[in-house]
DNA sequence: AGTTTACTTTGAAAAGC
DNA sequence: GCTTTAAAAAGTAAACT
């Protein structure tokens, strides 16, 4: 009788940011240790934190991407390690650069196996992607909240697309109504 | 004015070159696959519909002529897998997947997923397997289906660990290899996919 | 045959081809 | 469209022992 809501856990942030100053990643590259740089492979310099762990890609614009980060909070806490970092470096970083969170990944169990055949038919084909000779989950885009999900035959579900924290256990809320009104829900 | 009629005949005529080319190309992908007349008019509606509403701009011809046929194999109940499509194509599997996903959706063909059974007589008939093979195998996959094994698994490695089961009850053995080279799978999905179904059958 | 590593799918941003 | 980053789900596959 446990929650799937309960069960959610938050398994990357995507977020964005910018420190309102351009930068010479050649540079960079040389006074950042841990620091990857191919501007022949991607335009990005690719520095990575240890604690919280989490991936940045900082581009000429000084504009900033965060990744894999556990958590909002994680996503601040590395970034400001990083701004700090770049402080250090006698590079100009704006007070507190606006953070824009653009996608967080979620997982999710429904603690009950899924037909997903008889899912894909249910939800609609319309809505629906499963073609389990390419993979072995079915994609589902929903709506409201705007996600998609990836569900499975284990009952294991993935979510993302999302922007906010809720949208996650709004969209479990929401896809374990319409699994259940189908009666396909364990 | 003249310059104009110029580029409009040329460009009638490039696209008309090009509608021949995406016919003639799915008339020999059909014929390298066996797939009877019927599949290859269907693959080209299926073609004729996605040209209209735009759907190969930014796509090869080659990737949307063997998508259509892909989806026209499964519109008309004699599937053929990714793997073997590529196979008579010039266009990587990845590419004919998300195409064929992509013209399914833009079209609302709306197919239902590939039912492992429907792979049943054809990888049997190649392998000289019996009628009563091919029964038993069906057999397998219903049972097991019902018992909600096949969700997320690939319909070519399901059929083929069925038969290869199949083939064993029936005293028409044929090895997990042979099984596999026809199904285009490996070895270890046969066996993994034998195991549960054998479970699920009451056997073992 | 068992283990490890790796690839498939989804989503989003960044700069540039 | 592509390139790169990260992470989950489960199936499939290939390389090793």
């Amino acid at each position: 009788m446990t929650n799937p809501a309960d069960s959610i856990e938050i398994q990357n942030v995507v977020a964005s940011t910018g420190i309102g100053q351009e930068l010479d990643l050649e540079a960079l590259a040389e006074d950042l240790p841990g620091a990857d740089f191919n501007p022949d492979n991607f335009p990005g310099l690719v520095y990575r934190t240890q604690e919280p762990k989490a991936a940045a890609l900082i581009f000429r614009s000084g504009k900033i991407v965060c990744t894999g980060a556990k958590s909002i909070d994680d996503v601040h806490e590395a970034l400001g390690i990083i701004f700090e970092k770049l402080r250090g470096l006698q590079i100009p970083v704006e007070d507190d650069p606006e953070i824009t969170v653009q996608n967080i990944v979620s997982s999710a169990d429904l603690g009950h196996n899924l037909n997903l055949n008889a899912l894909a038919i249910g939800l609609g084909l319309e809505d629906v992607e499963y073609e389990p000779e390419q993979f072995p989950g079915l994609v589902y885009r929903m709506d409201e909240p705007e996600v998609v999900i990836l569900l499975f035959g284990s009952g294991k579900i993935v979510i993302t697309g999302g922007k906010r924290t809720d949208d996650a256990e709004e969209a479990v809320e929401e896809i374990v109504e319409r699994i259940e009104g189908l009666g396909l829900l364990g | 004015r003249l310059r104009k009629w110029q580029e409009r005949i040329r460009t009638k005529d490039a696209g008309e070159r090009n509608l021949q080319f995406a016919l003639s190309e799915i008339d020999r992908m059909a014929s390298a696959l066996g797939v009877p007349r019927s599949v290859r008019e269907v693959a080209s509606v299926i073609y004729r519909r996605a040209l209209n509403e735009d759907l190969i701009r930014g796509r090869s011809i080659e990737g949307v002529s063997t998508a259509a046929l892909y989806a026209a194999c499964r519109q008309e109940g004699i599937p053929r897998s990714l793997d073997e499509v590529a196979d008579v194509s010039r266009v990587p599997q990845k590419e004919i997947g998300r195409t064929y996903r992509y013209i399914s959706q833009e079209l609302g063909l709306e197919l239902k997923p590939v039912d492992p059974k429907q792979f049943v007589p054809r990888f049997a008939s190649s392998l000289e397997l019996s009628e009563e093979v091919q029964s038993k195998a069906t057999e397998i996959i219903d049972v097991s289906a019902e018992q909600g094994l096949l969700s997320g698994k690939s319909p070519t490695g399901f059929a083929a660990a069925a038969i290869y089961a199949a083939s064993l009850l029936c005293n028409e053995k044929k090895t997990q290899r042979e099984v596999a080279d026809v199904a285009q799978v490996t070895e270890v999905t046969i066996r993994n996919r034998y195991q549960e179904q054998i479970e699920a059958m009451g056997f073992r």
